[in-house]
DNA sequence: TAAATTCCTGACTCATAAGTCATTAATTTT
DNA sequence: AAAATTAATGACTTATGAGTCAGGAATTTA
């Protein structure tokens, strides 16, 4: 059926050795703001500035790439945050402010910040890869949260709540800067602040844990 | 260069006549838990029982059928919103709760609950549409609850709190309930409950709106 | 400096899915 | 019941981009 092999002789040079540091960082860059589908392998061997072929040297697939991507991703900052949480003398309140703004530092306003964003978009696409990411990302990072807010609760500085549910809550708006930051961004024209929303986020979530809060009666809605 | 027509004859059976509505189901369906790109046509139409050349009869393109999904979608949500806004009388903590619960029973609980997440996954490829979105529904909704959270202030319900964030905090949760249940939720083994979860995120943030909260002067954080 | 080795290149193949349109079924008009 | 009209069909065209591989550049070895 094929009919091969004329192929046309070329003059090309030779560009530089790759790095694979430097092909995940050019896919990592173009992933976070195009989704997996839309990123074209070409698009991401130009920007590391090597050829499509050579990205096929390191990567058996796209979306072994993708995993590569991912997997290289969070997993060291959730360490770093274990770490702080092991070695924390003094308030948890204290403790709470200090994971949560470190996490900014590192996460939110590093490429990394992407991240979340293209998993959540993905996650449907690819099971397997969401099962990765929450068993490796997003579980223990709610253990870690959940690991300070039950310390809280014994010790009586945080009132009685459903752990699995407040830690939830208090990361929600973390996770949704980021992903704000990721898509509407660029249409929003009072841009939000990141240091001031997080400050009031956490004084609000403090008042809130602090307080004795029982959850109330069932609410008189229609 | 193209040698074409020997078209060959068909004998096929005509399935039945179109109905738009039915089509942007298929459409929402289909988008919502696969994505824009990874959604095909084909598959729309044999969803909603036509073939691919009828989709053309009613749609321009891929991306007007998205567009029009998106347009049918929360637009009417968020009106009711405002009316619900208009016509109250009582307490605005009780109007807060009104409007978060009825949002959760109109928006979270339908096929309507997956439009955030695909709008986030895409919005950084269709700039244009993203900003339709962001004017149609996000910037008013965040409009609406920022009118509650403001008069609240101005009766001293509330404490005062920088309005633009405090919405987001507010919104963070629902959302994030939302793009949970359409991405991540069935890797979760300890599935959470919608109403509790809601009923926290309450709780804790009237407790931290009614309480005297002044943002604290800067933490100590190293 | 020639041969062997390593590793990169980009034209090519091929599968996929958006979009087209000649054709045909059903319905309405005359 | 024939003609005219309307509304679907799906095989076909075509653009795109993932993945391949024969061949060439740089480097190392002999």
């Amino acid at each position: 059926m094929t009919t091969p092999q004329p192929r046309q002789e070329g003059r090309w040079t030779r560009r530089k050795n790759a790095r694979p540091a430097e092909l995940l960082a050019a896919a990592l860059d173009l992933f976070v703001d195009r989704g997996f589908a839309a990123t074209r392998l070409d698009d991401v061997a130009r920007r590391a500035g090597v050829s499509k072929g050579t990205l096929y040297l390191y990567f058996e697939s796209k979306e072994e790439l993708f995993k590569a991507v991912i997997r290289g991703g969070l997993v060291p900052a959730i360490e770093r945050g274990e770490r702080m949480v092991e070695g924390h003398t003094g308030s948890l309140a204290e403790l709470l402010e200090k994971i949560i703004l470190g996490w900014w530092q590192e996460v939110g306003n590093s490429q990394l910040g992407g991240i979340p964003k293209l998993m959540f978009a993905e996650a449907k696409n690819f099971p397997e890869l969401a099962r990765f990411y929450y068993q490796e990302v997003i579980s223990r990072g709610y253990r870690l949260l959940g690991r300070v807010l039950d310390e809280g609760q014994r010790r009586g500085e945080f009132a009685l709540v459903e752990t699995d549910h407040a830690t939830r809550i208090v990361l929600a708006p973390l996770v949704f800067l980021l992903l704000w930051r990721h898509s509407f961004d660029v249409c929003d024209s009072r841009r939000i602040d990141p240091e001031t929303y997080l400050r009031l986020h956490m004084s609000l979530i403090l008042d809130g844990l602090r307080v004795r809060t029982m959850v109330p009666a069932a609410a008189h809605v229609g």
